[in-house]
DNA sequence: GCCGTTTTCGGCCCGACTGTTTTCAGTCG
């Protein structure tokens, strides 16, 4: 084997790029498809593919990956590159992937404005539709046209994608109108949102009413929204100000429950369990699950469940299937088995680890922080400012840092001089400290023997090459005092791609040196994300879930992480702060010497 | 291209909506 080390999702994105340029070429979709299958299946396995190849594994193990795509996968770390990949991204310009993005337009016409028009990217088009061009071609129109232009506007602001904080707090306020409309018997979230996927393309709504059309007026003439983008009998699309789409429907009660699993999705998790019902002998729709029956009608036949979720799968010989596990990376067959992981609750964790205070970019002061912790009835706690490196933050030199400790000094005294009064997290001394360039930590080894928890993270030149910033981390993670490597990415959701790194070999690090790999809960970063949680933990990582919190309000973020760490299929056992305060203070091996122990 | 208690060929999930059509392709979820 020769050339680079691909990770898994390297790997993946290319075979899904593939599919995506093959379907504008006009390909067989099903060979679409077998390569959409074989990218998931290859980016959610657990073992490196790198490794898997020099050990002389076989790849057509894998679900999806036959004898071409494993072919085709070798030839990419033999050659480094796909001949097939290369071959049509001669014949179709790549700029067509974001034209594909543009609601309304898909592969098909993506192919015909690229034919007939020439347009070979987002600008193109925009130019294209505001000439007039698009709505003259034959299928296309005026309507056409300006939806185009309009979901150019929509790609271009932010790739069509919200974060999840964002659409939950968005959401709010309409759902709780809706709820409060006349007639409203239920109302619930579907879609990604309920599946907790780090972003949302838009917000599903799923209701039942016996005034329908009171229910469509509420959402249509609520004051969040900006435009109605259709409205009719039991289907409304609204638009909000800050442009996430919001769809409602009202649907029958014997059909919710397969409603709301049908419009929960995933797309490729309903593709399966509907095979299931094909294979025996049945038919899964939004309406229901059915047996039997002539004609068109959706409803035909025996209804053998749809009022409800648990219902439906278990008509299906399944176990309910928790949304955030709905993805088709192997819960269908665990839920035939019986196998589905206890997941992890908000519940389960006792202590958030990872916060700043207005020692450093904080803006509560530590008492204040603390308070808010005790009001979640936490166990225990840690104060992790910045170090000394991130000056704008006012972080911490080790002068600074002696003076915090002596305020935490004075906080256990005063709980030692009223004790009672309701439960006290314990207070960890702790310290976000950065990794300099050179993988050297922004702190002198004397001071980082005093801390409870040792954070470590990359602030700074983000833009290193693979090997040099992977070099960087893991000379990091080999330091013995180290605890936690936090947000390990460094990616912003919707601004920034992670760092270049090589994952693989930082978990294998953070696993051998017991330092534990963060689930940042910001909703900015969720870093890491599910599928990289996943391949942590099968590398012998635990977790910790942490909010990274700058003010109160930020430690309500900690659902995130869990949402994203259930989609990881993570349990309480994989999670450091899910752990009692005696068991975590073995993993953190530390002195003693906690505020309040 | 993948897959196989209907195996090596012939399948591969289901339905609605939209806009453009006059019987339906394309897109979406």
């Amino acid at each position: 084997m020769s050339g680079r080390r691909f990770s898994n999702a390297a790997v993946a994105a290319r075979l899904a790029r593939l599919a995506d340029l093959l379907e504008i070429d006009g390909a067989n979709a099903f060979r679409v498809r077998a390569y959409r299958g074989a990218a998931e299946s290859i980016e959610t396995h657990p073992e490196a593919i790198a490794d898997v190849l020099a050990r002389g594994g076989d790849l057509t193990a894998l679900k999806g990956v036959g004898k071409d795509l494993a072919a085709a996968v070798t030839t990419l770390f033999d050659d480094g590159e796909i001949p097939a990949l290369r071959e049509v991204a001669e014949r179709v310009p790549v700029g067509l992937l974001d034209v594909v993005r543009v609601p309304g337009v898909g592969p098909k016409r993506a192919a015909t404005l690229w034919r007939e028009l020439g347009v070979t990217s987002l600008d193109d088009l925009d130019r294209a539709a505001r000439a007039g061009r698009v709505a003259a071609l034959a299928g296309f129109g005026e309507k056409t046209q300006a939806k185009v232009l309009a979901g150019v506007a929509q790609v271009r602001r932010h790739g069509g994608r919200v974060r999840l904080g964002d659409a939950e707090a968005a959401l709010a306020p309409l759902l709780a109108a809706v709820r409060d409309a006349p007639g409203i018997a239920r109302v619930e979230v579907a879609g990604s949102l309920r599946r907790g996927r780090a972003t949302v393309g838009d917000v599903d709504l799923l209701a039942v009413a016996d005034q329908p059309a009171a229910a469509m007026a509420a959402l249509r003439e609520h004051p969040d929204v900006a435009e109605v983008l259709g409205s009719g009998d039991t289907k409304t699309s609204v638009r909000l100000e800050g442009d996430l789409q919001v769809d409602l429907r009202v649907v029958p009660a014997p059909s919710f429950g397969a409603a709301w699993q049908y419009f929960t999705g995933s797309k490729a998790h309903n593709v399966a369990l509907r095979q299931r019902a094909v294979d025996r002998g049945l038919r899964l729709s939004e309406y229901g699950l059915f047996r039997g029956g002539e004609g068109e009608h959706p409803e035909r036949g025996e209804r053998l469940a749809g009022a409800d979720e648990d219902g439906v799968y278990r008509a299906l010989g399944l176990a309910w299937v928790p949304p955030e596990l709905r993805e088709d990376r192997g819960e269908i067959a665990a839920a035939a088995e019986g196998s589905l992981p206890r997941l992890l609750e908000p519940s389960d964790l006792r202590g958030d680890l990872h916060m700043h205070s207005d020692w450093s970019d904080g803006t509560a002061d530590i008492r204040a922080m603390r308070a808010a912790c005790a009001e979640r009835g936490y166990a225990y706690m840690a104060i992790t400012d910045h170090s000394q490196a991130l000056r704008m933050t006012g972080g911490l030199d080790p002068e600074k840092l002696a003076r915090q400790w002596a305020e935490l000094d004075e906080i256990a005294a005063e709980d030692a001089a009223s004790p009672g009064g309701g439960p006290r997290p314990v207070l960890l001394r702790g310290l976000e400290v950065d990794i300099l360039k050179d993988g050297r930590l922004d702190l002198g080894d004397d001071w980082l023997a005093r801390l409870d928890l040792v954070i470590v993270s990359v602030h700074g030149h983000l833009d290193l090459p693979q090997a040099q910033q992977t070099e960087r981390v893991v000379r990091a993670l080999q330091h013995p005092e180290v605890n936690v490597l936090a947000h390990p990415t460094g990616r912003l959701l919707g601004s920034r791609e992670g760092m270049a790194l090589d994952l693989d070999a930082v978990f294998e690090a953070a696993a051998a040196h017991g330092v534990a790999v963060e689930c940042n809960a910001s909703p900015y970063r969720l870093d890491l994300g599910d599928v990289e949680l996943m391949r942590a933990v099968a590398a012998g990582c635990r977790v910790v879930i942490d909010t990274d919190a700058h003010a109160v309000a930020g430690l309500d973020d900690l659902r995130y992480g869990v949402a994203t760490a259930r989609r990881a299929w993570l349990a309480r056992e994989h999670v450091v702060n899910a752990w009692t305060l005696e068991r975590l203070r073995a993993f953190l091996a530390k002195r003693p010497g906690a505020v309040g122990a």
